[in-house]
DNA sequence: TTACTTAGCGTAAATTTAACGCTATTGAAA
DNA sequence: TTTCAATAGCGTTAAATTTACGCTAAGTAA
């Protein structure tokens, strides 16, 4: 072999990070801005998803998490890899001098591994992205991006759309205890559908491993309901194993 | 920022292609055969998963479309990108000479993109995948493979599994023209189960996209069946958009 | 001719889903 | 104080789907 085509010395691998989290009433995504001079001298800031360059000794689930805490201040729970997006032309000119610029180094490609985040959003997780230059944008506000993060955000929507159908994520989005208007809420936002309220309930109290917590609501203009809280040890016991077969493989 | 650990010029980023076909009875896994000297003057000989550092110039499904397609002789219908593998120390020592000394390059680090491809076994391509020095082994004969490649197969019969149950994908194994019974010995050998038969076929045959040819086998010790075919275009339209809500979030 | 194997049609009970009625409890508005 | 708006929360029923089987048909091989 030997391929002439390869000489290795100009490639870099990035990860971006595309964080969800769930205010009550939308989505949101965690922004962040990058401002360069273009070569006219003008000053202009991008949003951008967070994301960095990987460092020499730091495996990529580890670059992403550093990415994340940055903004968040903790350790996200549910953090995963999605895609690698790598169009040999996806970074070029303008976008790559500002990576050169930035990081100090002279590259002519760049890769980038996109993962994939949810939070609970809190007034000190706010707090802190505030302070570190985030934005937690609702979705249908966002605007263009920098590099091809529009296309990553949108790959990322259709990821959360679908791994609500396969994974009980729902709960990475909502505080520890939370009702079952809140549960279903959040599933009519994201999935951009109407829920009835009578057999969505029925359907969650069947599964066992969302366990009343026995405390209720106080303050609201309406009855106050039951908090609730997802007990993941059952669910990883019973159900992640079987993997829920569904009717005719059985 | 210019973060000091920071150098890029020993990364490089390779694709390595699980390869998974059907040969009526049981899956086998692509796979070749790395030939290396040991310190100690000893050739050794590993079975590996086909695989290939990336060009300067090349995205990575095109890399691994290179690969496949050198060991199958056709484009791979089915052919997506999984999961990266990132660990700093996932190779090293003895393997990493190996790349070296066979690429011709000074790495410290590759990282690879793992590819999940699906081919219909046939004649022309077995003969092709001989001549080329790759294998067809049953998933139940592999034995100790090259660097991390047990654990990237692991990953992906997961990931086939999950598959299955996700998108009709069986098709993608079987000839153009099936019978019934090749479909549930499909999906039998995948998801290690029994189905019943006449389940099977009455939930198969009300899908609107599996078609009757109008052909039936002969020469068949028993009642010969009827052929089918998968009509993509009809699933696509009908289905794809949808992404079946379940229940729920109806 | 018989045995063996798989194809292929059908029935019925059990389970799940979908559509909807109705009452209860709270704070806010009139 | 009464009414209203909003959501909680219990329930019924028909339709659809799944599951478990019984049984006959049509081939080859012994």
């Amino acid at each position: 072999m030997g391929d002439p085509n390869l000489t290795y010395d100009k490639q870099a691998i990035s990860v971006d990070c595309v964080v969800f989290g769930f205010d009550g009433k939308a989505l949101r995504v965690l922004l962040t801005r990058r401002r360069r001079s273009l070569p006219s001298g003008e000053e202009v800031v991008d949003p951008k998803l967070p994301g960095s360059l990987i460092s020499d000794n730091e495996d990529l689930l580890s670059a992403a998490d550093r990415v994340v805490r940055d903004f968040v201040g903790v350790r996200s729970i549910y953090l995963k890899q999605m895609e690698v997006f790598s169009d040999p032309q996806r970074v070029q000119g303008n976008e790559l001098s500002w990576i050169n610029t930035h990081y100090g180094v002279e590259l002519s490609r760049v890769l980038t591994v996109v993962f994939f985040a949810l939070v609970k959003l809190d007034e000190k997780l706010l707090t802190h992205t505030k302070r570190r230059g985030g934005e937690w944008v609702e979705l249908n506000d966002v605007r263009r991006l920098a590099l091809d993060h529009n296309k990553i955000l949108v790959s990322a929507i259709d990821h959360l759309m679908h791994l609500f159908h396969q994974e009980p994520i729902a709960f990475e989005f909502l505080p520890k205890k939370f009702t079952m208007r809140q549960l279903q809420n959040l599933y009519e936002t994201v999935l951009d559908i109407e829920i009835d309220n009578r057999n969505f309930r029925k359907k969650m109290l069947a599964l066992d491993y969302i366990v009343e917590v026995g405390e209720k609501e106080n303050s609201v203009a309406h009855k106050p309901a039951q908090f609730y809280f997802f007990d993941k040890k059952k669910y990883d016991r019973e159900y992640k194993k079987i993997f829920k077969l569904s009717s005719v493989y059985k």
